[in-house]
DNA sequence: CTGCGTGCAAATGCTTTGCAAAGAC
DNA sequence: GTCTTTGCAAAGCATTTGCACGCAG
């Protein structure tokens, strides 16, 4: 069995927690890549899938784009997303203003939730 | 200029209107392929994209997978989705239980917003 | 040393596009 | 008849995988 330290493995980590926004591959990449030029977007693919099966991130999606991540450690202080229409970037919003579990149908069970908010962000809002 | 009325495109919208839950390109391609076999996946995506442009149809992501789509006037009833962790498929949410213009940082500005509820539907519920 | 993790390049799989033919008006 | 839409096959892209080498333990 196995769970090296690598390099390429704290960086992507330190990468995805100190980023205060889910970030997509490209721009774990893209930070990561500061701190190990050489390091490889299938590698970046690869620990992304590997933490997912450990839970330690959670993913985050947006119609039409790439699937972001962030950690779980950030996701147990509950909050939720805005995602900005002109650069759509991702924002972290606190807090949580949901009351859903009586609208559920019968037999349904719930396991967790997401709430995403769409409009423009403090620098697209022109 | 265009808009010629096609029965693949009439099948297609139907096809939208009649599941009463958001489906995916393939679902569609499924479902829309009992009124016209010879109908392609390439139409669906065409015929999507412009159902997007022309704001006739909304697009929802989950993560992992393909985009799903549903018609505006579906979503006019202001609901959300459940998506099974099971069987993948998203089910219509009556109702909405947010409160949250209030916690939007200064400066952003929401135009909408999207509820996901995960967890297991009633037939996945073993 | 041993063998997991990585980089590279090839392979996937979903989505888009070019083009000639079919169909709407 | 004219011009849009379609089906098919090829092209694009993001993501995944095979393989040989490098590095962690």
């Amino acid at each position: 069995m196995s769970a090296r330290a690598t390099k390429q493995k704290s960086v992507i980590r330190e990468a995805l927690e100190q980023a205060h926004r889910p970030l997509s591959p490209q721009e774990i990449y893209t930070e990561a890549r500061q701190q190990v030029p050489t390091l490889s977007i299938a590698t970046v693919y690869r620990v992304v899938r590997t933490l997912l099966s450990e839970k330690l991130i959670v993913p985050v999606a947006v119609p039409g784009e790439s699937d972001r991540y962030e950690t779980q450690l950030c996701a147990a202080h509950h909050h939720h997303h805005f995602c900005c229409n002109d650069c759509h970037r991702l924002f972290d919003i606190p807090g949580c203003g949901l009351q859903v579990a009586a609208q559920l149908p019968r037999g349904f069970s719930l396991s967790r939730h997401e709430v995403m908010l769409y409009g423009s962000c403090r620098d697209c809002r022109a």
